[in-house]
DNA sequence: CTAAGTGCAAAATGTTTGCATACTT
DNA sequence: AAGTATGCAAACATTTTGCACTTAG
């Protein structure tokens, strides 16, 4: 969590406010890569990985590994949202892939429970809830 | 879930053998490839992964993905704790590693919140709660 | 001037696939 | 005989690393 030191450098700022402008959104670092290649950009692979791996060190941005052999997911979370402490729990679902964010107060009680019943810390930020969504349940029957 | 048909081969018995005896353990498709090659026994890898794939996909396995770019990681949960139908939950600690089992009935409150207020189906067989277990809380500090 | 960051290409992983052969039913 | 599984090697995708060069502090 705690960073090293960091130089402001070009490729740092615009990934930065390119990240900031999509709050709540799972982007990949090839999502990023191509997203600065199209405007004639170019940020080298490693420094975007680099990049990220540093932006989730300082609690910036969020990872989530979703499935193996499949990039990796950020999703900006800011230091306001940090602050704030709130909590956002995700959903993915295993027949269409699509993941759902849930900010819920009752599944903050999940976390205490284990915490108090199995003394067990919960990370929301590592935890995915995998099943079906509503979609796929309706066209499956 | 539904399985297709399963032939009765030489590597699929040894596979299940090897799996069946470490109930509760992460496994790596490494791990059973290197356990076997060990013993002389030889299992060419794309078999490990396709018979893996099948086993999960007959509800025999779990598969969990902890981080990009390390390995998937099956466990054995085996037909018994299908058929009658037991909920457990996985709690793994980011920091030691254990993979802690829970069967608790509050636990089964999230699954049927999820599903009535966010029409979300878990399955508890495939979802994994990253945190911190006792242990390292204690250590930590 | 020194520490940190960049970009390229190469390497390292982990997993999947094509295909000829072998085994199950 | 028909359907399925195997094993090899090659293909793939994602991420990491070595290194010479550039930039920020």
């Amino acid at each position: 969590m705690a960073s090293g030191s960091n130089y402001k450098t070009k490729q740092r700022e615009i990934m930065l406010s390119y990240l900031e402008s999509r709050p709540g959104v799972h982007i990949t670092a090839a999502d990023v890569y191509d997203h600065f290649r199209a405007q004639g950009v170019t940020i080298g692979q490693s420094t975007v990985y680099r990049q990220l791996e540093k932006f989730v060190d300082e609690g910036i941005l969020n990872k989530y590994v979703l499935e193996s052999g499949s990039s990796a997911c950020f999703e900006y979370v800011g230091m306001s949202v940090h602050k704030k402490n709130e909590t956002c729990f995700h959903c993915k679902c295993e027949k269409c892939g699509k993941l759902i964010h849930l900010k819920c107060e009752e599944l903050e009680e999940i976390q205490k429970h284990l915490y108090s019943e199995h003394r067990f810390k919960l990370d929301p930020l590592r935890t995915v809830f995998y099943g079906m969504c509503d979609d796929c349940l309706e066209s499956k029957a």
